[in-house]
RNA sequence: CGGGGCGUAGCGCAGCCUGGUUAGCGCGCCUGCCUUGGGAGCAGGAGGUCGUAGGUUCGAAUCCUACCGCCCCGACCA
């Protein structure tokens, strides 16, 4: 492809209107155009990164045993009332009424699609596993999109649906997309790690995601330093403690004044003690009721985790004004005992003795508290926050919290949606039984968005080589030399009968802004056809992850080159091939 | 949806507070000369419903009102 016929409109400044270097850098490079809020123009360099993820994604499902369709973007209301998600998914959902009347939406995901079909298609036993997938553009309708394609309302999703007959093939049908998706971020060059993750809207019992690992991202993972163990900080289990030896007599509960005090540490301070002798107690609206929420005084409720221990489907923190409303309860001098609320408690907590926490009564805490004697919580349970100075779950290892950006996630459905949408197949015995499912996402959109984060500096996108849109860019430095042209021209030719794909720079442009351009999009490799080959009869050939640099006469450059590139992809094979 | 900000040439911005010639600047674009190894230089040029609608005024990019769009923070989220 010549440079001079393509369309890549980079920019020497930085739109404005980007934050993250992923949005900068697609943006400068002529990838992306915005058309308006969270939907982007995918130019031509944006499209081949875009593709060249979909084929590894594409290959990597069909080789998994899954089948390749295409669904419809625009789905009928009928199917999401019976999965009840009509009412449940929320404002992201676009919705709208065609010239019929008819309610409709725009799919942003499709369990209602694809479990209507396999209700009608798949009849018997016989006929499953099943696991079909399609690569298409998604909408939904996002609160605030952000981080171009990072987080837009308009992406491009892998999303795949598996059809078992039992519990136990649905998890082999999950573990062969566990493997499946390492493999296909392995092959993107990727640095990426599975985790346990929450299992959010979609629901089911059992889920993974896949996040790529970089600061710039949305979620805050933590990662055992010794074992494999990685989970989602909103997910990852704080391994329980053991109770603590009591040393003589608990203490007698004791009311004290503590005027003006309301955080944790002024009454610490006051009172000459440590946060962690403290019983916090936050107030959340669980479905809208007031829940007390538990934790040692130095420690942090993750709302994820309460969530789940409560069955709720939505909680969120009470602020001031709330907690008062409903409660009638002073904050800043809330806690445990005789609160007439639901509590959860921390499994840490009811370790604990000789406590500190307020006295629900303004200007008072209590001292001496001891949980199980002055209080018994509804539930206790995992509730907080992970730190790093936590052991490992698994392991007892040293852990360590990272940023991730999450690329992928893999359900484990159960029956939820083929009970609810009657979708079942005959088995052996001529029952009808509902199929368990699976689903299983890949944000192929995001995915180049994470490999820029990932894989940048100052002078722009570094591509791993299996996602750039061309492998190897030809710079003519002489455009106004038939010698130098003819050079760079053949050098194209012959780079692209070794079977590279190979970008032309035939621009009359100077050769500072070739090299500017080279760098800013991002291709792996440069070659540079100029004074060193009208001098010497060589070409320089530089990689642009690292800047080596090396120069080599031009009848030996295409093989060279096709050498350096076929053994960097040798790298990016999936595990066990 | 709450809070904040911005809409002036393809992009980045100044001008607005304190209304008054022909609305500027940088980058980009076009023509010519010159130049050619890290976004050159000189000369000439094209390009604007100043987001939209209404209002105030002799006169509005500038003041007022409404609407639209976009960005940032928050809640939310595969």
């Amino acid at each position: 492809m010549r440079y001079s016929q393509m369309l890549i409109p980079t920019t020497k400044e930085t739109p404005s209107e980007a934050e993250v270097v992923s949005h900068q850098l697609l943006l400068r490079g002529g990838f992306i155009r915005k058309l308006t809020s969270g939907v982007y123009i995918y130019l031509p360099l944006g499209l081949a990164a875009i593709q060249k993820v979909a084929q590894i994604v594409r290959e990597e499902m069909n080789r998994a045993g899954a089948l390749e369709l295409l669904m419809p973007m625009v789905q009928p209301a009928d199917l999401w009332k019976e999965s009840g998600r009509w009412q449940k998914y929320g404002p992201e959902l676009l919705r709208f009424i065609d010239r019929h009347s008819r309610e409709s939406c725009l799919g942003p995901t499709h369990e209602e699609v694809i479990t209507d079909l396999a209700r009608r298609e798949l009849q018997s036993y016989r006929q499953l596993p099943k696991n079909l997938y399609q690569i298409q553009t998604k909408f939904r309708d996002e609160i605030r999109p952000r981080f171009g394609l990072m987080r837009g309302r308009e992406f491009v999703m892998k999303d795949a649906y598996s059809f078992d007959e039992s519990d136990e093939a649905a998890g082999k049908s999950y573990d062969r997309m566990f493997e499946a998706y390492h493999r296909i971020f392995r092959r993107c060059g990727l640095q990426f790690r599975a985790v346990e993750a929450d299992t959010g809207t979609i629901g089911g019992s059992f889920s993974h995601e896949f996040m790529v690992l970089a600061s710039t991202g949305e979620d805050t993972l933590v990662i055992c330093e010794q074992c494999s163990y990685a989970a989602n900080v909103e997910k990852a289990r704080v391994a329980p403690v053991e109770t603590q030896e009591r040393a003589g007599e608990p203490q007698a509960l004791c009311r004290v004044e503590t005027p003006g005090m309301k955080k944790v540490e002024s009454v610490a301070a006051f009172l000459k003690a440590s946060p962690s002798q403290f019983i916090k107690t936050m107030i959340y609206l669980a479905d809208g009721e007031p829940v007390a929420a538990l934790v040692r005084g130095d420690r942090e409720v993750q709302p994820v985790k309460l969530k789940n221990l409560l069955g709720a489907t939505d909680v969120e923190l009470a602020d001031d004004e709330t907690v008062f409303k409903k409660t009638g309860l002073p904050v800043g001098y809330l806690g445990p005992v005789g609160l007439p609320l639901r509590v959860v408690a921390d499994h840490e907590v009811m370790a604990m003795r000789d406590c500190i926490a307020g006295a629900n009564q303004k200007q008072y805490h209590l001292t001496g508290v001891q949980p199980g004697r002055d209080f018994t919580p509804a539930i206790s349970g995992d509730l907080r926050q992970i730190t790093a100075e936590d052991r490992c779950p698994s392991c007892g290892g040293s852990l360590r919290l990272t940023e991730g950006i999450e690329v992928g996630h893999i359900f484990k459905l159960g029956t939820a949606y083929s009970e609810a949408m009657n979708a079942t197949f005959q088995d052996r015995d001529g029952q009808a039984r509902p199929f368990v499912m699976g689903c299983y996402g890949i944000g192929v959109s995001r995915v180049v968005a994470a490999a820029i984060e990932q894989n940048h500096d100052g002078n722009g996108i570094i591509f791993p080589l299996p996602l750039a849109p061309f492998q190897v860019i030809v710079l003519n430095l002489g455009v106004n030399s038939e010698a130098v042209t003819g050079a760079a021209e053949r050098l194209a030719l012959d780079l692209r009968q070794l079977g590279l794909e190979v970008l032309l720079d035939d621009r009359d442009e100077r050769p500072g802004s070739k090299f500017k351009d080279a760098d800013l999009i991002g291709i792996p490799y440069r070659v540079m056809v100029g004074k060193t080959f009208e001098k010497e009869g060589k070409v320089e050939l530089r990689r642009r992850r690292d800047g080596h640099t090396e120069t080599v006469p031009i009848d030996q450059a295409a093989g060279v080159i096709a050498s350096l590139v076929r053994a960097e992809f040798a790298m990016f094979v999936a595990p066990e091939e």
